[in-house]
RNA sequence: GCCUAGAUGGUGAAAUAGGUAAACACGCAGGACUUAAAAUCCUGUAAUUCAAUUAAUGAAUUUUGCGGGUUCGAUUCCCGCUCUAGGCACCA
C-alpha cells in the first residue's frame, strides 16, 4: 500500500491549526528564542533557499519544545527596497499592493512546509505600525551624541549643556549651531558620491549597473556628490570589536566581521608639496619612501585640483569618475614626486583597488608587480598640465588607529522606504516627535516615484501634519531610509510586536532576553550582522534593552547554487552579442543581462523567438550569432535578481511536505553551500514509503526492552541528539535510515522501540508521524509528548580499539568499559608478540593500539 | 585586487579531539517476483594489478583539487599554488 500524503498532509494540517504549539510549555522557565533572517518578499515566491532555512529552524524548534522549553520561533518579512519599487514603476502598480500580494503568497508557502507558525506574530517591516518605531529610532539617534569619556551615546541635549558653559556658543547663529551638532549627532549630513544617471535623472544602486552603464537601457552612469544622512556607526566600532567575545559564533565569521571592521595600527606620514598635501597610511615607521604610491579614486582629490586650469579641471573629474566601477585597471595620473633622498616617488591614481572605501593610500610593495606591467592601460594625463616636483615629507611621523569600516550612508532617494521623519526649518532639520509618529508614506500613483515629486510634503508644525507644499511650510525630507533600517532590530519587536507605547516591554524582555538562536545566509555576514549590533548596542545605550549582544548563537545557512543564464547587451546600440563572440568586443561595452531559464534550450542556447515573445522591449533588438545564439552559463547563488529560483510548489505537491523536509535536510550540511539537484529525493521519497507500509504490516508486543534492545535504542536517541546538539541533520536523518534499517527485519516489535522511533522523526517528518503515532493507538498529539531520556547505563559499554602493526590494521577488537586501561590492554595484546623486536608503543585511550617493528 | 569559505567514488555526501577513508543514500549493473511494465525485495559497486574461477573469494598497490612539510600515522595541522562560490558599502 502506498502512502497517501495528499490524505494525511490535509488531514494533520487541519487537526494542528487548532492547537498553539507556542502556548504548549507556557509556565516553562526555559525559553528558546529561534529565528530566521526575515526575507524579502519578492513576486517570484519563496524558493528553495528560503525553505531550506524555516525547515531547519521549525526542526529544531520542535525538538526544543519537547526538551520542556517555550519556544519563539516567529516569521517576518523585510518589505520595502528596490525590487518593489522597479516592479512597481514598471507596471504601474503600487508597491504596497505587490508587496501585499507576494506576503499572502509567501505565507500560503510557509504554511505549506509544515512549520508551526505563529500567525499572530508576524513583522512586515513596511507596516507603518512598525516603521514608527524605525522612525523612533532615527529619531533617537539623531538626538543623541557619542561621549567618548563613558563610552556611551548621551542624550544631545546634555551636549549643548555642555556646550553652552563656552561663551562662544551662545553667539552662534543657529546655522552654525547646528553645524556643530551635526559633528556629533549619531545620525548625520555629509555629502557622498551616488550612482547618477543622467539619462534617467534618478541614482541607481549597484544592481542596476554593469560596466558602469544602466542594465535597464544602457545608459551611462557618473558618480555625482549628494547630501547623505549617515550613521556614525565609527563611534561604535571599538566596541562592537570587543563584544565579539561573547559571541558563541562560528571562527569564520568572527573573523570575517574583524576583518570587516578593521582596526589596525600605522602610522601616519603627510607628504607635502607645492600644491598641497596627501596623508599617507603606513605599517612601519620609514621615513623614506621608495616606492610607489597608489591612490583610490576615492581619494580626497582636492589635493590636486588647487593648481589646476578650470580647463582641465572637468576633464579631470570626468576621469575620475570614469575610474569607478571599471574593471580593467587604469591609471589615471603619473605624477614625479621626489622623497627627500631626491629620489623619485610615482604617485598613480587606479581603480587597481575595486575597493573603492580603502583608506587612502597604498605603497606599492615589488611583489604586486602586475600593476606596473600592465602599462598599455596608462593614461598620461595630469602631469602633462602641470608640475609637481618640490615635495616634502613632514617629520611628525604619528601613531595612529585606523578602521576599515566607514560611517554608514542612510539615506535613499527612492519613495519605497521608511520616510526619514525630518522637516527642514531655514535649512536646518528638525526632527518630527515622536508622539506623530509614524510620518506615512504618502500614496503616489505616478509612474514616477519620488517623494520630491510629492505635492503634500510638507510639514505643519503647529498641527503636526503633512501638508502642501508653500511658501510657509517646511519641507519635509525627501528621502528615505534603506532597506536595513527596518531589519536592524525586527528580533526585538517579535518579543513583543503588539506593544503600542514602547518598542519591548522590560517585562518580556527580561523573560525572552535576546536570541538564542539565529539563523541566516553567509551573504549576510558582514553588513546586516553588524549593523543590528550596532543598532542593539545603541538601544543599550538610550535603556530599551539591557544585554550585551542581541545574538548568543548565529549559524550561517549555506547558500544555495542554481545555473544562471545572462545574455550581453552592445552599449548604444540595439544588440545582443552571442556568448561565443564577445571576445570580439571591448569588455567595457558590454552590458550583462540576466533571463530566465525557461528561454534556455540545449544546455545554454537562447530561445529568441520565445524570449522577444515574452519581453516586449527587446522586440526591435538584433542577435548576432556564429549558429546558436549562447549565453553565459554559471552557477551562482539562488536569487531573485538572477532570476534562477526553485520554487518548492511543484515538489512538495509530487512528493509531499514530509518527503521535502527530510530532502532539504539530507542533501547536505545545512552551513555549506550547495548546488540545488532534485534527483536523489527519490530515496527519500521511498523511505517514507518504507516506513508507512511497516507500520502497516506489524505485530506489536507490549513487553519491557531486553539488554540488547536498550543497547540500541539508547545509542539511536544518544546519536540523534548529539546530531541536532551540532546541527548536523543530515547525519542524524543517515541514522534514521540505519536504525530503521536495523528494525525492519523484525516482524514482532515492542511498541516502547516505535514510539521513540517516531517522537524523534517526527521533528522531521511531523504528518506522517503524527498518523503512525495515531496508528499505534495514542490519543494525543505526538507533541504532547517528551523527548526521551538517555539511560547512560546502556551507552558506550565497550569501547572500540583498532589493533595496528607497523600503521596497518591487524584486528579490531571491543574492551570492557572497566577494564579500558592502558597497562591491561597492553599487557593483554603483547602477550601474543615477540618483545625484543618491539621499537615503539603506542596508545591511545579509546583509540588505538599500534606497535612499530 | 582585497576579505571569507569550499574542493572526498559516476552523484549528494559521512568520518567526535590527527587513528579502519567512502557510513547513509542516489545512480548504475545483475538477479527474484511479473505475460509485461511500474513498485518491491536481494546482490554487487573508489581505482589499478595479481592470483583464482564451477562457485565463493583472496592478496597487493594507489586514492580525499595540485606541490611540499610536521608526525609512528594527515581528508583533518602548517606552508605554497589552482579552481569554484560568497562579500566588498544603493540586491536583500
Amino acid at each position: 500500500m502506498k502512502y497517501n500524503f495528499k490524505k494525511i498532509e490535509k488531514k494533520w494540517k487541519l487537526k494542528h491549526k487548532k492547537i498553539n504549539f507556542f502556548k504548549i510549555n507556557k509556565k516553562s522557565k526555559k525559553k528558546f528564542y529561534i529565528l530566521n533572517m526575515i526575507p524579502y518578499p519578492s513576486g517570484y515566491g519563496l524558493h528553495v533557499g528560503h525553505s531550506i532555512g524555516y525547515i531547519f529552524s521549525d526542526i529544531i524548534a520542535k525538538y526544543k519544545l519537547r526538551c520542556g522549553y517555550k519556544i519563539l520561533n516567529p516569521i517576518g518579512f523585510d518589505s520595502f527596497g528596490l525590487p518593489a519599487e522597479q516592479f512597481a514603476i514598471k507596471t504601474g502598480k503600487h508597491p504596497e499592493i505587490i508587496i501585499k500580494k507576494s506576503i499572502k503568497n509567501y505565507i500560503k508557502q510557509i504554511k505549506n512546509l509544515g512549520i508551526f507558525l505563529d500567525l499572530k506574530n508576524i513583522i512586515n517591516t513596511c507596516n507603518s505600525n512598525y516603521y514608527k518605531w524605525t522612525q523612533y529610532i532615527f529619531i533617537k539617534l539623531f538626538n543623541s551624541w557619542y561621549d567618548n569619556k563613558n563610552k556611551k551615546a548621551k542624550n544631545i541635549k546634555i551636549l549643548i549643556k555642555k556646550l553652552k558653559k563656552e561663551k562662544k556658543w551662545e553667539k552662534y547663529n543657529n546655522k552654525k549651531k547646528n553645524k556643530i551638532l551635526n559633528k556629533y549627532r549619531l545620525v548625520f549630513l555629509k555629502k557622498s558620491f551616488v550612482n547618477w544617471c543622467p539619462y534617467l535623472k534618478t541614482v541607481l544602486s549597484n544592481d542596476e549597473i554593469y560596466n558602469n552603464k544602466s542594465i535597464r537601457g544602457g545608459y551611462k552612469i557618473i558618480k555625482k556628490k549628494m547630501l547623505q544622512w549617515h550613521i556614525r556607526i565609527t563611534k561604535y566600532l571599538d566596541r562592537l570589536l570587543n563584544d565579539i567575545k561573547y559571541l558563541k559564533w562560528s571562527k569564520n565569521i568572527i573573523n570575517s566581521q574583524k576583518k570587516w571592521i578593521g582596526k589596525k595600527k600605522v602610522f601616519l606620514i603627510k607628504i607635502k608639496s607645492n600644491v598641497g598635501y596627501i596623508k599617507l597610511y603606513i605599517k612601519k615607521k620609514k621615513k623614506n619612501i621608495k616606492n610607489i604610491i597608489i591612490m583610490a579614486p576615492s581619494y580626497n582629490i582636492n589635493f590636486f585640483l588647487k593648481n589646476i586650469k578650470k580647463k582641465y579641471k572637468n576633464e579631470f573629474i570626468k576621469k575620475i569618475n570614469k575610474l569607478y566601477n571599471n574593471e580593467e585597471i587604469k591609471i589615471l595620473i603619473k605624477t614625479n614626486l621626489l622623497n627627500n633622498k631626491n629620489k623619485k616617488i610615482n604617485i598613480y591614481i587606479s581603480n587597481y583597488f575595486k575597493n573603492k572605501y580603502i583608506k587612502g593610500v597604498y605603497i606599492l610593495k615589488k611583489k604586486n608587480n602586475n600593476f606596473l606591467n600592465k602599462k598599455n592601460n596608462l593614461i598620461y594625463f595630469l602631469n602633462k598640465h602641470f608640475n609637481i616636483k618640490k615635495i616634502k615629507i613632514l617629520k611628525k611621523i604619528k601613531k595612529k588607529i585606523i578602521f576599515n569600516l566607514n560611517d554608514i550612508v542612510f539615506s535613499r532617494q527612492r519613495y519605497w522606504g521608511e520616510p526619514i521623519p525630518i522637516y527642514y526649518k531655514y535649512n536646518i532639520p528638525f526632527n518630527i516627535k515622536k508622539k506623530y509618529l509614524p510620518l506615512k508614506l504618502p500614496n503616489i500613483n505616478n509612474k514616477i516615484l519620488k517623494l520630491k515629486n510629492i505635492n503634500k510634503w510638507a510639514w505643519d508644525i503647529k498641527k503636526n501634519k503633512i501638508i502642501n507644499k508653500s511658501k510657509n511650510s517646511y519641507l519635509l525630507d525627501i528621502n528615505t531610509m534603506p532597506s536595513f533600517a527596518g531589519s536592524n532590530w525586527y528580533y526585538l519587536r517579535f518579543i513583543d510586536n503588539k506593544n503600542k507605547k514602547k518598542i519591548i516591554s522590560n517585562k518580556k524582555e527580561k523573560f525572552w532576553k535576546t536570541v538564542d538562536l539565529y539563523i541566516g545566509g553567509s551573504e549576510h555576514i558582514n553588513g546586516h550582522l553588524l549593523y543590528s549590533r550596532f543598532c542593539y548596542k545603541f538601544l543599550k545605550d538610550i535603556k530599551i534593552v539591557n544585554f550585551k549582544e542581541p545574538f548568543k548563537k548565529f549559524i550561517n545557512q549555506g547558500l544555495i547554487l542554481y545555473y544562471s543564464f545572462s545574455i550581453f547587451r552592445l552599449y548604444k546600440y540595439k544588440k545582443f552579442i552571442s556568448y561565443d563572440l564577445i571576445k570580439n568586443y571591448k569588455k567595457n561595452n558590454l552590458i550583462k543581462i540576466y533571463i530566465k531559464n525557461e528561454f534556455i534550450i540545449n544546455k545554454n542556447e537562447l530561445n529568441i523567438k520565445l524570449f522577444i515573445k515574452k519581453n516586449n522591449e527587446y522586440k526591435k533588438f538584433f542577435f548576432k550569432k556564429k549558429k546558436e545564439f549562447l549565453c553565459l552559463m554559471k552557477i551562482e547563488k539562488m536569487s531573485k535578481s538572477k532570476l534562477n529560483i526553485i520554487n518548492p510548489n511543484s515538489i512538495i505537491k509530487k512528493y509531499g511536505i514530509d518527503v521535502f523536509r527530510l530532502y532539504q535536510m539530507f542533501i547536505g550540511p545545512f552551513n555549506k553551500k550547495k548546488i540545488w539537484n532534485i534527483e536523489k529525493i527519490k530515496g527519500i521519497y521511498k523511505f517514507i514509503n518504507k516506513i508507512w507500509n511497516y507500520f502497516n504490516n506489524l505485530n506489536i508486543i507490549n513487553k519491557k526492552l531486553n539488554y540488547k534492545e536498550n543497547i540500541l535504542i539508547n545509542n539511536f536517541i544518544y546519536k540523534i541528539n548529539n546530531n541536532l546538539k551540532f546541527f548536523n541533520l543530515n547525519v542524524s536523518i543517515s541514522n534514521f535510515m540505519k536504525f530503521f534499517n536495523k528494525i525492519k527485519k523484525k516482524k514482532k516489535i515492542k511498541i516502547k522501540i516505535l514510539k521513540i522511533f517516531l517522537i524523534l522523526f517526527s521533528s522531521f517528518s511531523p504528518y506522517i508521524s503524527e498518523e503512525l503515532w495515531f496508528l499505534i493507538k495514542n490519543k494525543k498529539s505526538i507533541f504532547f509528548e517528551k523527548i526521551p531520556k538517555i539511560n547512560k547505563e546502556f551507552i558506550n559499554l565497550k569501547i572500540k580499539y583498532l589493533l595496528m602493526f607497523n600503521n596497518k590494521l591487524k584486528n579490531v577488537f571491543y574492551i570492557k568499559k572497566e577494564k579500558n586501561k592502558k597497562k591491561y590492554i597492553i599487557n593483554k595484546y603483547l602477550k601474543k608478540i615477540n618483545k625484543k623486536k618491539i621499537k615503539k608503543i603506542i596508545f591511545k585511550k579509546n583509540k588505538i593500539l599500534n606497535i612499530l617493528f
